[in-house]
DNA sequence: AGCATTGTTTCACA
DNA sequence: TTGTGAAACAATGC
């Protein structure tokens, strides 16, 4: 599940958690997760360094060592990754529940994580004892040396208006691919992308070139309040219209009834009485 | 048993 | 050349 907000909150989470202690052992030996890296090779590029930065454009992020002299770690957390600093997480919430109670725990603990080794998929143990693991059960998740990050658009919570118009109101494709493009906007998912949709009042698909500037203003506006809402209430699974789709199926706000279809080739669900 | 799944990359084809 | 859509990837959950 994790969209922008999740890794944001995994981000926030290393910067707090993670910074200042010197990295002792790595444990890089998932040659998928690591891709294409060779076993070792994570490992002796930060054996010995010290992570001192947290950075994240859309549902990347990067993690800085010593100042900037060493290399960079790449840390993706793909379709159910979390990051964990000794046992407190970040990331992958698995139900509107469970987030919200992760949020109101405040340090996170999570029965699950105990004795579950087998999905640590990439781990830093630092000298101090503690440990940042990389913990995925579907293994989609990344961990590289000097990830390149130079595909991605700009990320869908720091866009400007003008910026945002540009690049997202143009083309044939369904708005809804649109938003998702990485490499237009960086960090919108696809539950994410149906919250802000709903919020907008906006038909996934439209073709995004026919959107004029209040609606591109008003798409701006909801996904950066759908964002905000979910860092706030735990993760994207917290949304109105994602907590109402499979329970009843009915519009939130207007009762009328949800549709099902796939856009850009994802599970879409909208409200076609409201979302024109 | 079969289908669906939050993400990304690759490839076939317009 | 651009861009769209499907399939593959791994593993789990319903």
């Amino acid at each position: 599940m994790p969209e922008l907000p999740e890794v944001e909150a995994a981000r926030a989470l290393i910067a707090r958690a993670a910074l200042q202690r010197e990295i002792a052992v790595v444990d890089d030996a998932d040659t998928y997760v690591c891709r294409p890296h060779a076993p070792g090779e994570l490992a002796d590029a930060l054996s010995g360094r010290t992570l001192t930065a947290a950075n994240r454009i859309g549902k990347s992020m990067w993690v800085e060592t010593d100042e900037g002299e060493g290399p960079s770690l790449g840390l993706h957390l793909g379709m159910a990754g979390r990051i964990i600093i000794d046992g407190a997480h970040a990331g992958d919430p698995l139900s509107a529940a469970e987030a919200r109670e992760a949020v109101e725990a405040g340090g996170h603990p999570d029965p699950r994580l105990s004795g579950d080794p087998a999905w640590a998929r990439f781990t830093l143990e630092f000298a101090d004892g503690g440990r940042l693991v990389l913990f995925d059960k579907r293994r989609l998740g990344r961990a590289v040396l000097n990830p390149d990050l130079t595909h991605l658009g700009p990320d869908a919570a720091e866009i400007s208006a003008a910026d945002f118009r540009a690049r997202v109101g143009r083309g044939d494709a369904p708005l809804k691919a649109r938003i998702m493009d990485q490499s237009v906007l960086a960090g919108v998912g696809n539950l994410l992308a149906d919250e802000a949709l709903w919020r907008a009042e906006l038909s996934p698909v439209r073709a995004a070139g026919e959107l004029d500037d209040d609606e591109l203003n008003r798409l701006r506006r909801a996904i950066r309040a759908t964002t905000r809402d979910a860092i706030r209430l735990g993760g994207v699974h917290t949304g109105t219209l994602i907590e109402h789709r499979r329970r009843d199926g009915h519009c939130p706000r207007c009762g009328a009834p949800l549709v099902r279809g796939k856009v850009g080739g994802r599970t879409t669900w909208w409200c076609p009485e409201e979302q024109r």
